[in-house]
RNA sequence: GCCCUCUUAGCUUAGUGGUAAAGCAGCGGUAUCGUAAACCGCAAACGUCAGUUCGAUUCUGACAGAGGGCUCCA
């Protein structure tokens, strides 16, 4: 196994030899970058006309075959802005790239390994043709010019190499057993969720199965905010345009909102977040400083119109249901408490949940490359940010501070979770809010009777929206929900049509228990009942023949092993309440 | 939204310029079986709208939806 910094320059070698075979197949094809990423590598191509697609991929990969052997060491040298511009003056992209790298105070440097001149960082293997023998295109994707929409979709081919052919098989075996672990896969496979054409692309529909889990983690959310101290609201899904203008939210967010509708001479939104909403709870009466921190929790339904084409099942969707709260806090004491409880609610629910892939990001404000997105008011944010990093450092949590992602009215924690198919998204968000008080002039009553503006409100969602999360959690556990949110907890499986009376007395009996249980009375084979149990992973079977009527027991299969033996039903009973309870991770 | 690909029954797939095959699921029977698929039968589909054609599920186009991606810098 090569280390990941030996990996990346095998991948980023054979972007080379991508752009060189491309190039020789089609002549006049311009090359952009081809950097390597995690598990691979990728180049951007410019094809003109020419349109390619992945049936192509047994030409290219043959004439990088048959170039690999020519490869054995790469040139480097470096040159001047002139030189680069001379060398590469068909390539615009090249160009665009010296021109910048040069006004950064970059050196300019090329690299050759002896057919093939490209304007390069660095990073590459020390002989081609020995070491980059085991390689294979992916995919083909459009992707913009510096990712940006303003600019040109160039095509990007994105491929991987390994240092052995065993480690690029098990790469390619990897990338299959992530695909079974899909939530769209599985979220139709389990019956948990579907999406209707007619109803709308993101627009999910919960099934049986997967609102009981769904319903099960609100519960869990809402016991652990009524421990933490927080009050419940529930408050309407649209609100008239005024709101959004007093919010702010109008000019920085309507891309992402849904067109208004018009309705007895005013115009509504259906609401892309529910801040504004709960401050007008805030504002029902006249607030005492006896009163904070005030945290008010709502399962607030939200839509926002997300690019169709970023679309992912349950991880990305246009309608969601965020596990939100807003803590209006009077001091900055307060808020350095708050954020230090908040940080600690989300260790806890990881813990539970068993994720332990995540990183938490310190998201600032860049403004200098974005201005006009934030509240102007350097001061504040200077602050704000202090308020933040006291409360990590407190915390004793890792934070990656990143500039450029702040919220427009505050800096934020937000917290990346990382799916087994190495997909990485925001999993919650955690912002300080110095602006949206003045805004709403939300006041409250000082000791002195004097009226104050509050001065500082956390937006927080620890488990970010139950769609998001349930589809995390569902690639997480590859399905097998925790027996504290399978949607079915246990299944009685009688061996034969004998056996019917029996199993529903234990049937029953579980019911009694208030456990989510099956009987699985059909005229099958005791074979077919736990094909289909185990397919449905279902936690407990529970079987049920001659042997355990005459002893009046139940013999017991759990989704993760085989036969367990005979047991009393009070006894296993006992057992599943308990790992219920506890909410074991099996 | 943009680039490429795709769309056949509830699901997973086959196939054709003369309206289509199968497995699983479903329904009806038969079998009553000891830890991952019993047997027989029945019913059920070419995303939508145009165009080309004697004739389109098949070819072309548009639309809709789905999938792989879209600043990890030369």
């Amino acid at each position: 196994m090569g280390d990941q910094k030996y990996l990346n320059n095998l991948g980023h070698s054979c972007a080379h030899l991508l752009a060189k075979a491309v190039k020789d197949l089609w002549p006049g094809t311009n090359n952009a970058i081809g950097p390597s990423i995690e598990n691979g590598f990728y180049q951007d191509f410019d094809f003109g006309t020419v349109k390619i697609n992945e049936a192509d991929f047994p030409k290219i990969e043959e004439k990088m075959r048959r170039i690999l052997p020519t490869w054995t060491h790469f040139t480097f040298n470096e040159v001047s802005l002139a030189e680069a511009k001379e060398l590469f003056k068909e390539n615009p992209y090249k160009i665009e790239l010296a021109e910048e790298f040069a006004k950064g105070g970059k050196k300019l440097l090329t690299n050759d390994p002896g057919n093939f001149l490209d304007l390069c960082k660095m990073g590459h293997v020390e002989n081609p043709a020995k070491e980059m023998q085991h390689f294979k295109l992916l995919s083909i994707a459009g992707a913009y010019w510096r990712g940006s929409e303003k600019n040109k979709m160039l095509t990007r081919i994105y491929g991987t190499c390994w240092p052995t052919k065993k480690e690029l098989d098990h790469y390619i075996w990897q990338q299959e057993e992530a695909k079974k672990r899909d939530n769209r896969k599985l979220g139709k496979e389990l019956e948990l969720f579907t999406i209707s054409e007619e109803v709308g692309p993101g627009l999910i529909l919960w099934l049986p199965n997967g609102t009981i889990i769904r319903e099960e983690v609100e519960k869990f959310g809402k016991k652990v905010e009524a421990d933490y101290g927080y009050q419940r609201v529930v408050t309407p899904h649209i609100t008239k345009e005024g709101l959004y203008i007093k919010s702010g939210h109008l000019p920085y967010y309507a891309a992402d909102m849904f067109p208004p509708m018009e309705y007895e001479g005013q115009r509504y939104y259906v609401r892309p977040m529910n801040c504004p909403h709960m401050h007008m709870i805030y504002q029902f009466k006249t607030r005492s400083y006896k009163e904070f921190p005030i945290r008010y929790a709502e399962f607030g339904t939200v839509y926002r119109h997300e690019d169709s084409g970023t679309l992912l099942g349950l991880l990305r969707v246009r309608g969601h249901t965020t596990n939100d709260a807003h803590i209006y806090c009077s001091d900055d004491k307060q808020v350095i408490e708050e954020l230090v409880s908040v940080l600690e609610m989300h260790e806890y629910y990881y813990k539970i949940f068993g994720i332990k892939d995540y990183y938490v990001e310190l998201a600032l404000p860049d403004f200098i490359k974005k201005k006009d997105k934030y509240f102007n008011n350097p001061p504040a944010w200077k602050k704000a940010i202090k308020l933040l990093r006291e409360a990590a450092k407190i915390s004793k949590i890792k934070v990656v501070e990143q500039e450029g992602n702040a919220a427009f009215y505050g800096p934020k924690f937000d917290f990346n979770i990382k799916s087994v198919i190495g997909r990485e998204f925001g999993a919650s968000t955690n912002q300080l809010d110095f602006g949206s008080g003045k805004r709403f002039n939300l006041t409250f009553a000082d000791k002195n009777s004097k009226e104050k503006i509050v001065p500082y409100i956390i937006h927080r969602a620890p488990l970010g929206s139950l769609e998001r999360f349930i589809g995390f959690l569902i690639e997480h556990y590859a399905g097998a929900f925790p027996i504290w949110l399978a949607p079915v907890q246990v299944k009685v499986l009688p061996i034969t049509d004998r056996n019917l009376e029996y199993a529903n007395k234990v049937f029953n009996e579980l019911r009694v228990n208030e456990l989510r249980v099956e009987l699985d009375d059909r005229s099958e084979t005791l074979q077919a009942k736990i094909r289909d149990a185990q397919m449905e992973k279902v936690p407990y079977m529970l079987i049920v023949g001659d042997k355990e009527e005459a002893a009046d027991k139940v013999a017991v299969r759990t989704r993760g092993s085989a036969d367990l033996g005979q047991a009393s039903l009070e006894k296993i009973t006992s057992e599943i309440k308990d790992k219920i309870a506890n909410k074991v991770i099996d």
